[in-house]
DNA sequence: GTGAAAGCGCTAACAT
DNA sequence: ATGTTAGCGCTTTCAC
C-alpha cells in the first residue's frame, strides 16, 4: 500500500502538499494539484483511516458504531438497514456490534468501539440505567439511543410509542371478543418490554377485562422462549384464548408452538404480534401485527447522529414515531 | 481517555514497561506489574486500538471484516452469527459491512476495509471473477470466501453443493408429480444461481421432463424480484405447476404472489425453496426447503481465517458442506 | 503556495 | 528488568 510519502517522493512535493491535495484544501496551486492527482492515481494511493483517526480525534474519522440487540430479529435487520444508507450516503462507515441481548457482550463491544475512535454511536442499551452507556455519553461521545431511552441523561432518542402500540393490538383482541389474552414480553429489564406490558394492561381495564399476572410471561426476547413461554400458557387451564407477543422473534416462536399443538388460529388461540414482517402475510394465518417503521427509525437515528456529530451542542431530541396495527387473520 | 503516557506517569515507569504489562510480556517484575496494574485501574485506561492497529500491521489488530451481500436474507445473519461467535471466542472484533448485492457499494467497502488495516477478511464475492476482491487475495491479505467461490486464484472456500442441493429440490418436486417446474433464480453473475440452475436442469433430465427456457427466471436475489419473477411465471398460459425458488427472500416474495392470486399449495402450485428458515414451518403451507448449515459455514469460515492469519502459507482449504431436504407441505 | 517539525498512542529494536 | 530511540501515516501549527 503506498503511503502519503511516496505519493510524495513520486509527485516531488512535501507530504503536507499531498494532504492537502487530498482534503480539497485550498491554497494549492492548480499545476501542483494536477502533478499530486496523477501520482496518486499512479499509484494507486488510498488514504490510511487508522492514521488518520489517530492523528486527529478532533476531526471527523468517518466511523460510525451501532450496537444491535440481535441481528437475528428483522426488526433491527431493518433498523440497521435505515442507519446504513444515511452513514453511505454521508461517507461514513459502520461497525456493527451485535451483542445477543448480552450485558457481557455490551459492555465488551462498547470498550471496543470507544478504543476505535468512533465518532459517534447508535445503540438499543440493554437496560434504562446502563452505566456505561450514559458514562459515554457523559463523555460527549455523539450517541443516539433506538428503540430504548435512557434515564438520568440528555440524549437524542427514536423510537415508537409502545404503550399506545400494544394498546392497539389488545384492545383489538378484546373487541374481537376474546377474553383471555395473554402477553408473553421480552427481557424485563428491556423497557418496551414494561411499556407494551402497560399497554397491555390499559386495553384489558379500557375493556373491562381482568389482569391476571399469571397470564404474563417474561422471557429473553428470543425466538426460543417464545416457543417455551407459549407452550407453558397453552398448557394452563383454562388456557389463553388469545396471545399478544411482544417481538417478532416471540411471535415465530409462539406460532411454532401452536402449530405443533395442533391448535386452530384464530378459532382457539388468537395472536397479534408486536412488529411486522415482509413475510406476515405469508404465514399460517396471516398475521395481525402492530407494524413499527424500522427503515424509518434507522434513518432517523442516523440523520440526528450525524447532525449531532457536526453540532454537538444542540439539547437532544426525542422522536417518536407511530406505530400501525395492521389486521389479518390470526386475530 | 487515558493513555499509555498517563499510566506511565502515574505508576512512575516509562511507556514500555506499560506496554509489556498490557501484553503480558514476561520479563517485568512482580512489584512493577502490580504497581502498574494499579495505575491502569485507577485511571481506567483503556489500550487504543486504532494506534496498535497503526504500529504494527505485522502484529494482530484483532479485527475482522466481513461483507455481506444482503442482511435481510436470514441465511446471511446466520453465517453471519457463526463468524461472529467464533470471532468472539478469539478476540477478535468485526467489522460488518452490508453491500446489498451491489457492486459498486462492494468496491467501496473493500476499499475502506483494506485502509482500516484489518487483519482479515471473509467475503461473499459479487462474481467468480471480482477484480477486487482478487487482487485483495493476491496481496496478501489473509481471505475467505463464503457461498460463492473465486476463479483463478487459491483461497479458502465454505459453502455447500449447490448443484446437489437444486438436484435434490426438484427431484423430489418431479417425483411428487410436478410437470412444469420453474426456477425463479437470483442475480445470474453469482455462482451460486447458476450452479442451482444446474441441479435443477439435472434433476429434470434424471426425471424425464423437457428443460424448457421459458420457466427459468433470473433476478436480483431480492425479495421483490420474488414477488414480479413469480407473477411473471404464473401469468403463463400454460402456467408452471411448481417453483423452485433460489434463495429465501426469492421463497418469500413468491409466496406473497401466489397468495395474491388466490392459488392452493401445492393443489395448484407446489414451491420448494432454497435455503430453510427458523420460521419455515409456520409458513401457509409449512415450506419444503432445502437447508444449508448457514451457522457452521459461517463458524468455519471464520476458523479458516484465523488459522490462516497465524499462518499465511498453508495451501488453501476448499470446505463443501452438505444439503439437506426437509419435506413439509408446500409439495 | 509550500514545507519543516512536532506529535497522535503505541510497539520494535536496541541499549543498559 | 527497564528505558531510549525511532517510527507507523497522517494532520497541525508555524514558518518561509
Amino acid at each position: 500500500m503506498a503511503s502519503m510519502n511516496d505519493v510524495a517522493r513520486q509527485a516531488g512535493v512535501s507530504v503536507v502538499t499531498v494532504s492537502r491535495v487530498v482534503n480539497n484544501s485550498a491554497n494549492v496551486n492548480e499545476l501542483t494539484r494536477t502533478r499530486v492527482l496523477k501520482a496518486i492515481k499512479d499509484l494507486k494511493y488510498k488514504p490510511n483511516r487508522v492514521a488518520k483517526r489517530l492523528r486527529s480525534k478532533s476531526l471527523s474519522g468517518n466511523l460510525l458504531g451501532v450496537m444491535i440487540p440481535d441481528i437475528r430479529n428483522p426488526f433491527y435487520v431493518d433498523v440497521l438497514r435505515g442507519i446504513e444508507d444515511v452513514a453511505y450516503h454521508n461517507n461514513y462507515a459502520i461497525i456493527v456490534c451485535n451483542f445477543g441481548q448480552d450485558e457481557t457482550k455490551e459492555k465488551m463491544y462498547l470498550d471496543i468501539l470507544q478504543s476505535e475512535s468512533i465518532d459517534g454511536l447508535i445503540v438499543a442499551p440493554v437496560r434504562e440505567d446502563d452505566a456505561k452507556v450514559i458514562s459515554l455519553v457523559k463523555s460527549g461521545l455523539p450517541l443516539v439511543c433506538v428503540d430504548r431511552g435512557l434515564v438520568s441523561v440528555d440524549v437524542d432518542v427514536v423510537l415508537v410509542d409502545n404503550v399506545k402500540g400494544a394498546f392497539l393490538a389488545v384492545d383489538h383482541l378484546a373487541k374481537k371478543g376474546f377474553k383471555r389474552i395473554a402477553y408473553i414480553a421480552g427481557k424485563p429489564e428491556i423497557p418496551s418490554s414494561r411499556y407494551r406490558g402497560e399497554g397491555y394492561r390499559k386495553a384489558l381495564e379500557s375493556n373491562g377485562l381482568m389482569y391476571d399476572e399469571g397470564l404474563v410471561k417474561y422471557g429473553d426476547s428470543s425466538h426460543e422462549s417464545g416457543v417455551r413461554l407459549c407452550a407453558e400458557l397453552l398448557e394452563m387451564d383454562p388456557r389463553p384464548d388469545a396471545l399478544f407477543t411482544g417481538n417478532n422473534l416471540i411471535t415465530l416462536g409462539a406460532l411454532e408452538t401452536i402449530h405443533n399443538l395442533g391448535l386452530s388460529i384464530p378459532q382457539e388461540v388468537g395472536i397479534v404480534g408486536f412488529d411486522d414482517m415482509p413475510w406476515s402475510s405469508s404465514l399460517n394465518p396471516s398475521l395481525t401485527a402492530v407494524r413499527q417503521p424500522a427503515y424509518e427509525i434507522g434513518k432517523r437515528a442516523a440523520e440526528l447522529l450525524i447532525h449531532r456529530i457536526s453540532e454537538p451542542g444542540r439539547a437532544a431530541i426525542s422522536m417518536m414515531l407511530n406505530t400501525e396495527l395492521i389486521v389479518r387473520k390470526s386475530s
